[in-house]
DNA sequence: AATGAATGAGCTTTCATTCAT
DNA sequence: AATGAATGAAAGCTCATTCAT
């Protein structure tokens, strides 16, 4: 590291470029800490790892979050603002109730596989009984919209006859957390032990199936 | 610590008592540190800790395991092949294959529910790539038996005509194992967003019943 | 820490007051620094600490100081000044010598305890050697007054026969601080390790006369 | 640092020394902890300096005594411990109760002159309110001997007449310790103020003598 | 006159591990 | 079979200070 020089974040030469973009520097930061967390956990990831694969130096990073932990809260947070985001534009309310959580379900099994880092970060936050998570002040918030989502799509499946099942809301996206969530998260135990490759396509698609399947068949309560 | 003194395992005083007890030593090391690499993670352990709450020192892990990776494969090892020996006992040949399925998936959810340090321990595992459970020489021998046991009974459903779904044995593992897996392994990160405790024993009744429920029907093939 | 905004030393919306007041904010600095350094010590006062507690900026220390070490300085001739120009407004000329003394060792003990910031930042200047008041180039002649108050005092008790001693000025001065002195500076590791509480009203009027009476016992060389 | 090896406290060569230590090597870092403490103050005071002077390494300093606080406090421990170790061996019972309160003052004087470490630790620690002395368990009773001594003198003194005072033993402590301790913790503002050197013998004479006169008038009680 | 952004150097502490018997 | 003493390497974090307008 002695001698190494980090000019910052100044795009030197680029015209119009600026020579401070806080905003920028943060992002950066954010986004690299997200993969090392994702790979390395929180115990097992190096503040100095992040700071390399930085265009800052570590220093940066204390000034911008203040530590290791406001840093990887910061992760989480942006982790769980950015799955609600993508849920928000599904635009869920125009189709049929049937419709809608059926996409919902395909989204989610979707969203968990293309963001494995998202899973896995969870899993990490799991492993660490959420206290880091327990200290955000926004996490709550952030995911309220969710049951909101599907106790709306419930309500008027009900009021339309096709869902019986007494089910709650939360359980159900537990439900569809859990198939989907669980695929991703232990994919490397069951490659130790079992060889087999969840990632397979054909695999997915079974899976993606069975899952759709499972949650609409639960909300109509045969 | 400096002069802080441990009387090693020794077992003063009580008549018939061995000395030393290399066996029992062993034994309380593992269970220990199982304890230790379930609550904090790999990283988060702390061979220190393991020692403290030890009959033993420090140097006793090293002496006995070699280090803590060892030790930590150890863990995982006898975690693994005690749900597979609660399993081999369930006498699942002698039941109705609906019956037999039926009593695996309850089986499951009861065990997750009562070793979340097996749960966390795998958890854990899946946050390292699964890159010690790689090293054991015993681990993938000691789990054939599951999918044995489901294929077993996939076979006679199948020629008893009660199921006629093309689904595999290690799937069918994979979905009993993601139900009740994630209820145990997620409960942190669900009680600090959505104050939905998992733990509650009507919740628990409930998606008991809806995972054998899901296998069973899953099987049949409907 | 980043986003955090400082209006600087404005006063905005207050008729006729003026948009930057640097002797204003020169005197903001110095007293919140007085404080922080009385309290902490040279090491442990921060910068930072001190900025957050100004009504400017961090960078504004660095603008009307120069940096830490200058600042610190800048405090103690400050607290110097301010006792020598206490002490000159006593009028002791006016009274007898033993009548000017004996005021002399009252006000010191009261200054002393009024003014425990000032105690606290000389013991501090001793713990460093002195390294930093050497710097200064107004504290010697600032002080220079006290020991002539003293000798002129003296002169004249000696001239009407009340003072027989021949102490000098300068170790009149000496113990008239060590007794006034110590109650302050040393009162937390005597609170800690006898429970005496020296700001205790009776305690503190009965030491304010055993020094007043040494010194003037002392002057009159009995 | 890099590159440097420390062979430990071993003293190889030497017949008849032995390989380990840790009685030598405790005592080694805490001598080392004092002289430095003393200089620098505790947050001036670097545990790599400390270790630089020691015959071990920093990490034993961790191994030893747990971090820097805990350091800093055992030889605050050892310095009191040893100031009434001395005291305890003067014998004052068996002197009249004037001529053993005389030499009680005589010594603190020539203590405080010839443990200049002692003093600066004490202020030290007095900068810090006391903080880290408080959470000594040793503390209190290893100095309650000084103040059943000097009860002991008074009570002896006032049986036999020679002592009217109403004074208090824990004051006439503190009125010692004031007199003594000054000279040597206010040396270096006195001499850059006003270029008196109270180390020199003829004025540390004089001090000593009035010191001692001030106590025995005072316990007088004329 | 004033300031937001950035930083090098160094601090205390921790941890798995090995030495030497 | 068992153990007290020792440790290299690196981790997270802090602080006074300066850069660039």
């Amino acid at each position: 590291m002695a001698g190494r020089l980090k000019t910052g974040n100044a795009v030197r030469g680029k015209p119009g470029a600026r020579k401070y973009d806080p905003e920028r520097t943060r992002r950066n930061i954010l986004s690299v800490a997200t993969k090392e967390f994702a790979r390395d956990g929180y115990n097992g990831a190096r503040i100095d790892a992040i700071a390399a694969r930085t265009s800052t130096t570590k220093r940066m990073i204390y000034y911008y979050f203040g530590g290791k932990e406001a840093l990887y809260i910061a992760v989480l947070e942006r982790q769980y603002a950015s799955i609600r985001a993508y849920e928000a534009e599904l635009d869920l309310e125009s189709l049929a109730p049937e419709q809608a959580i059926r996409k919902l379900a395909e989204f989610t099994f979707d969203y968990d596989h293309a963001h494995p880092d998202f899973v896995r970060l969870v899993a990490i936050e799991n492993i660490h009984h959420a206290r880091h998570l327990a200290k955000s002040r926004s996490i709550r918030s952030v995911n309220a919209t969710i049951v909101h989502t599907i106790e709306s799509i419930i309500r008027r499946g009900r009021a339309q006859g096709v869902f019986r099942s007494k089910v709650r809301a939360i359980d159900v996206h537990m439900l569809m957390s859990a198939l989907c969530f669980f695929h991703v998260s232990n994919l490397h135990t069951f490659g130790a032990i079992f060889q087999r490759d969840f990632l397979a396509p054909s695999v997915r698609a079974t899976h993606r199936k069975m899952v759709a399947d499972f949650i609409v068949h639960q909300l109509r309560g045969e």
